[in-house]
DNA sequence: TTGTAAGCGTTATCAA
DNA sequence: TTGATAACGCTTACAA
């Protein structure tokens, strides 16, 4: 390995000028900048990140935690992030987020990572605690069902949203809508269920709990979770379905479509996110647009800003939309 | 920060000691050790990887080039790669691969990652000398078109695949075949594209050039390619088409959707990769099924084993699968 | 404008 | 079984 030593030999100056010339201090002579230049050129030189960070206390790097990988969803916000991640030159260290190994956080991402961006999950205090004492900013996109003030997060308005989704539902003559979501491990489908709720109780109709089907949030446990539904009754206790993302809505139309329901004769579907899948199904999908990336940009800067010393924003200002496509319509009777 | 000094005034024992019980050295005494996992305890201590990885010159991380994170073939082989790196204790750090700033790549993963794993993309050979000169392994999922001794590469075998698909495509009736690929930069597409030429000759078939349709690979670009191509001639030069990724298979679904085409009444369709979209398309799609999981694994475990000394591998071992759906059917007239 | 040297938090060698 | 202490490669006062 080539260090900066050897450049220094090799140029015949001091170690502090190639740091000089590295890090384009401009208090060196343009000559001798360009001869530790050319060292650098010749011997193919590049600093040790691992020592540079050590000594600055800057990783440049900002750990994102995922709770799937394999979900469209997170991905897409992953693409925002990324990019302006790149314009920030930070490196992004991407985890998927293991409940049962929460307490491994800590070693990951000690000193070598200068921000932790969250994906909706409600660390326990306890690790939180860590982070805030290592001056390690914790930023969450969706507002974690648990919050905590040393944690800001990023989101748009899902009770807004919500209330519009159920107005649709509501004017096209639907009273019973049921709700899929996988609220187990206070997920993010967890906060957007109880928004949901709200909105129902806003709009003057009743949610039964009969009516909340709970799946693992990807497309095939939706798929299996609506389909043993259909077979246990094809009664169903709701003329219509709001799946707490499209994964599932996904899922949920595939089940239908195999068990002999029409989708939205039968049945009206919505989902939340508008992952790109979403006008591509047979019937298209109504669904509730998030913009997955400016949301991404938003959570990069605000955490480099946090990293440079500001606060944690509580940022819900974002915009939504109401997508209304193929997949609802007037109940059958 | 809490560093290991103060564990070790902490505990009243020596900063060794310290070093000592944190790695499991098997030469402390019981009580000692005791008192030191207490101190680490009581302060929340955590080793600072960037010092350790300074002295150590292991970084326990392993960098990951993507060509578009927005892809869920390229996520699905992540997915993989996490779960196993998760087991080797090591952390990912993901990139986008943009050719215009491949020079980058040096300065962001030098001292920073153990190795590098790309998928498919053709590295100048300036920049593989570079990782070489370091020591730092490169393996690619997928066979680069510009392939270089120093990185290996595992893949399933696409020439065995393609004449497959082309055999079951020639055996429905089909004798001109489309092809959409993004074959600019190098992309793995590419590799694609000339693996399934060569199957086109096997099968005594003849490949139109013009029966090549360039997209920029994501689903949007692919539908936008297809419409056009539609709209200037519905009369199309092919029977049946074969997109690089599924992706773009889906994208030429929606195409022919929307111009009147009817699949696979018109035109039959067949992507690559089996990515989950492709059993919830209407009509479902006929697509050759690459393992990213058990990919992903064995990319893990074999920059590991490179890591620690072994050769860099070239498998094309593993296996693929031809899924025949109802997106191929027998061709009109 | 350049050089010297202290120190970042570790690991590891060598003595004690 | 433990403790000093010298690296690791870098940045940055401070001195020259």
């Amino acid at each position: 390995m080539v260090t900066r030593d050897d450049v220094a030999r090799h140029a015949g100056v001091s170690v502090a000028v190639v740091s000089y010339v590295v890090n384009n201090k401009n208090n060196v002579r343009e000559e001798t900048r360009r001869k530790v230049l050319q060292a650098i050129e010749e011997l193919g030189y590049n600093p040790n990140m691992a020592a540079r960070s050590l000594k600055t206390k800057k990783t440049n790097q900002i750990g994102v935690l995922f709770n799937n990988l394999g979900n469209s969803f997170e991905t897409g916000i992953s693409l925002g992030l990324e990019q302006r991640a790149r314009q920030h030159d930070q490196s992004l260290i991407f985890q998927t987020y293991v409940p049962s190994e929460e307490h491994k956080l800590k070693a990951i991402f000690t000193g070598r990572t200068d921000g932790l961006i969250l994906m909706g999950q409600s660390l326990k205090p306890e690790t939180i605690e860590h982070f805030s004492k290592f001056g390690i900013p914790l930023l969450s996109v969706m507002k974690p069902v648990h919050e905590h003030a040393y944690m800001g997060s990023i989101d748009i308005p899902w009770f807004a949203a919500m209330c519009e989704l159920v107005e649709h539902l509501k004017s096209l003559g639907h009273r019973q809508i049921g709700f899929m979501a996988n609220t187990v491990h206070d997920h993010y489908h967890h906060a957007r269920f109880l928004l949901f709720r709200q909105a129902m109780e806003a709009a003057g109709l009743e949610f039964q709990q009969q009516s909340l089907l709970q799946s693992g949030g990807t497309l095939e446990s939706a798929y299996e979770r609506m389909s043993r539904r259909i077979q246990a009754s094809p009664e169903l206790p709701f003329t219509a379905i709001v799946c707490a993302g499209d994964l599932m809505a996904i899922g949920v139309l595939s089940a239908c479509k195999d068990c002999g329901l029409s989708v939205p004769a039968d049945l009206s579907i919505a989902g939340c996110e508008d992952i790109l899948m979403t006008s591509h199904t047979t019937p298209t999908l109504t669904t509730i647009h998030y913009p997955r990336k400016e949301i991404g940009y938003k959570a990069v800067d605000a955490i480099m800003a946090q990293i440079n010393g500001a606060d944690a924003p509580a940022d819900t200002g974002f915009g939504y939309e109401l997508i209304v496509r193929h997949s609802t319509a007037k109940p059958k009777q």
